[in-house]
DNA sequence: ATTCCAAAATGGTCAGACCACTACTAGACT
DNA sequence: AGTCTAGTAGTGGTCTGACCATTTTGGAAT
């Protein structure tokens, strides 16, 4: 009948810790409440709740820590992502998704960037494109600061998440003289061009 | 000593599937031996078995039927990016930070659907926008025509959850007179006058 | 006030029981 | 023989209770 078949306990479970969280407004270190406590007060055996506190520790959003509790913690989505890339068989159509999305975000990025950028932040960027990194992190670091510099934090953590996957899954080769040129179209304000060029640092 | 402290006995069991699924080389739809079967061979009681079957199930790499079985899936990182962001989007943030990160997936969705736009697609664009429907749902049905068209499911999928979220936060009035003239700059290819449209969609 | 140890609280793990669902099979019926 | 059916075995789903290991807490002894 309904879409939602019957979701098993441990789902409910984890959409009422979810709850929690948000109503709580918890921040990372905060503690939730004990398994026992959350067994007793949402109707579910232990075992179950612990189903639950499992999959999202897994996920790196909480931390259990033995005879203390169990806490919120600041999500990094290294966790995640190191886990999955040992479960993932290489399915190519998920591939070109990721790196897809992962381009439009950039894209998306730099238009925002583009109208707040200052002078500092030019240097700033030419002084990262420069650094001795790898080229994931060059790349990484590079709209990691355009990004924080736009200030919408939500659309940082959604890029970060695509990031991460992006890495398990292939090493992009960013071709690194194009950066320069990314800065000079940012800086002139080109829409087109900067697009342009994002669309070619992943056409290798 | 070691990095590894002490595993917990469901980490190990899960390294000890994926030992498995490796060994084996199952591939998506096979099945997995059964929760009883696991934890007498792998020395661990039931419950620890589950808790990290629970978890990667919960990350869409397994899938269980109840009376049938175990069975590996074929993963797609929606359901990770889905899970991920209802932790993320409820611990946001502002207003403005998600109704501005739906504006840009909007203008990247459009500038996606332009490079396939056929014209079966305007007409059925045309057909939605003219359908008798509240603001929102037109609002959804168009750009999800256009995400569904441009086949990228990973996009789709962050798009309809950010969507999803907005409106339990905030009702969106959109101007329905903008739908027409998406329709054409779309059909014309005139990128920035579609985005210049979508911009303006949020701006009442 | 300080120190120290027992008790309480918490997570970690296991075993067993029972339910619900599915697939299979032996037997009854035609 | 073929077909239907009811029972059964195997599987996941869930709960409960027990016990261990670790940390915190609070009170007693100094």
């Amino acid at each position: 009948m309904s879409n939602q078949e019957k979701a098993k306990v441990y789902q409910e479970v984890l959409e009422q810790i979810r709850q929690f969280i948000d109503e709580n407004k918890l921040s990372p270190g905060d503690r939730l409440p004990s398994e026992r406590y959350l067994s007793e007060t949402l109707n579910a055996g232990r075992s179950s709740v612990r189903e639950a506190l499992r999959a999202i520790e897994l996920l790196g959003i909480i931390e259990t820590k033995h005879g203390e509790g169990t806490f919120l913690k600041e999500y990094r989505p290294f966790n995640t992502v190191s886990l999955l890339s040992t479960f993932i068989l290489h399915e190519s159509k998920t591939k070109e998704e990721l790196l897809q999305v992962k381009m439009l975000l950039e894209q998306s990025a730099a238009r925002l960037a583009m109208e707040c950028l200052k002078e500092d932040d030019c240097k700033a960027l030419l002084e990262i494109t420069r650094e001795n990194r790898t080229m994931n992190e060059r790349h990484f670091y590079f709209f990691y600061y355009l990004l924080k510099m736009s200030g919408n934090q939500l659309f940082l953590k959604i890029w970060q998440l695509v990031e991460e996957f992006t890495r398990t899954v292939h090493n992009i080769d960013y071709d690194k003289s194009m950066y320069e040129n990314l800065i000079m179209a940012l800086k002139n304000k080109k829409q087109k061009d900067t697009e342009k060029i994002i669309l070619q640092l992943y056409k290798l």
